[in-house]
DNA sequence: TTAAGGTACTTTGTATTGCATAGTACCTAA
DNA sequence: TTAGGTACTATGCAATACAAAGTACCTTAA
């Protein structure tokens, strides 16, 4: 649907602020991620998280390693670089700075036409 | 830049939304709502918006209308049509969903490690 | 010991849109 | 008639969310 499709547009760029800060507060796997994105009523699949921390890990923002679980085979902990510190902070900025628009814009009053 | 880049990439999805709220208070064409835009701390140029404004029109969203220019080629001023103002409702919906999802993930308190 | 189910991860290709760029056309003024 | 400014058209690229198919590891049961 259109509207779904405009959906996933618009959390390209900005699901990567969310892992960030997610991890910026502590380390996860990708099922502790999705689980919290879902607290939030962020919904994200398995297929969406992997490449994107592969991507951050190739980036140098993320590292990780292994734990082993006792109910399954070993899972992945991401946590933070202080590059993807840094990097998490200039995104908030960023995302501050878009949504501020993006409201002023919404709740812009019409404007006079002086021309 | 990488933070250029994804801002870039923060806004797809979400100009839709701001044209289309643009043009719910006033019909315009494309240099009002650059400067509309840039009003906002939206920075956006005319060779994103004629393709985007297009894009909408064929989608049913936009009508539009010439009009004569006493300082130039005649203009293209656009306006939303009823399914336009439908579609701008929904978007709006969306990005308030949106925007409380990444607040609450952003601000999120570090969840206890009950596993 | 083997097999099945569950969990975890990898890989790849598609769809979509913001953006940059090159080009065309119309208008006014000199 | 020409040049500059304004307005618009067209096209291709880059980047990421997503879907889907596949592989691998672990536990449990037979």
């Amino acid at each position: 649907m259109k509207i779904e499709n405009t959906k996933a547009q618009m959390r390209k760029g900005l699901l990567e602020l969310c892992i960030l800060s997610l991890l910026a507060q502590k380390d996860a796997y990708v099922s502790d991620l999705i689980f919290d994105l879902k607290q939030s009523q962020m919904i994200v699949v398995e297929g969406t998280l992997y490449p994107l921390l592969t991507r951050l890990k190739n980036a140098g923002l993320l590292n990780y390693r292994w734990e082993e679980s006792k109910t399954g085979p070993p899972r992945k902990y991401y946590g933070l670089t202080d590059e993807g510190k840094k990097v998490q902070q200039e995104l908030l900025q960023s995302w501050d700075e878009l949504h501020q628009a993006i409201d002023h814009i919404i709740h812009a009053k019409p404007r006079t036409n002086l021309k």
